[in-house]
DNA sequence: AAAACATATTCGCTAAAACGAATATGATGA
DNA sequence: TCATCATATTCGTTTTAGCGAATATGTTTT
């Protein structure tokens, strides 16, 4: 670890995961870069309380933003230690096999593909694979 | 899982550990079963404090507790969730390699080796070796 | 430049977590 | 039985987290 970088602690990590919101948009994300207005739609919320959780989960360094236009996208990405990188690795595997979240990423599915999507959504760019930086 | 079980969620395991205090504690017991006075010694703190985080790991099912006499000794224990168990066998694994919890599981080796304890630990059990059950 | 849109931030509030101090409980020993 | 010891719990307070509503920011469209 060089000496410029202060260190990742672990219960950064674990506030992180401490929520289920946050669980859910992070299984939303777990193949995919995916738009904030995706979040909104499919966990049925306002749009600050998605905001807000992001920008908790980004300021924990475990997801990544990335703007295009006006639409700003979420990936997941690696925490800046390897323990904690291990661990989180461990999480969402496990993130894969909660039924809600099933239930969150086959909704997500749909919509992405629909061919008429809700109409808050129509022009928004829809999820696709993240790449890796 | 049984029907008679309610579900452990995810979020009790990381808000158990979402705790810095809470983590020395896990460490401590990395390898033995630890009495409570143990605990008050190394992380120098008064024992309410000590007690109330104890209870809190407990409420989230990772530690165990077995009466002996007025001592309380305290254990790890898998987590009843098979992801929440693989999540916090690497959660251990990483508080290994903590520096600040090298140091913890260092004075607790070397107090419960001590021939002259301090006095506060007179008569107190030594930590040793947890029992699976 | 103004309107429309997606997202982020701020504000005021409520709820939960954490704490030290005091007290209660439960076991042991005099 | 009464005092003592180890630990647990309660109390009142402070801190932190999460929320909805309102508003601000930054981008695109007209």
């Amino acid at each position: 670890m060089g000496k410029t970088e202060k260190k990742y602690r672990m219960e950064t990590l674990f506030r992180a995961l401490a929520d289920r919101t946050r669980l859910r948009l992070l299984s939303l994300m777990s193949d995919d870069e995916v738009c904030v207005c995706f979040f909104v739609e499919i966990l049925q919320t306002n749009q600050p309380k998605i905001s807000r959780h992001l920008a908790y989960l980004r300021k924990a360094q475990i997801v990544g933003a990335r703007r295009e236009g006006k639409w700003m996208h979420y990936r997941i990405v690696e925490p800046p230690n390897e323990h904690a990188a291990r661990i989180f690795k461990e999480v969402r595997a496990s993130l894969a096999e909660d039924a809600e979240m099933q239930r969150d990423r086959a909704r997500l599915a749909s919509i992405c593909c629909a061919v008429r999507p809700p109409v808050r959504l129509q022009g928004a760019p829809r999820p696709r694979k993240a790449s890796k930086k």
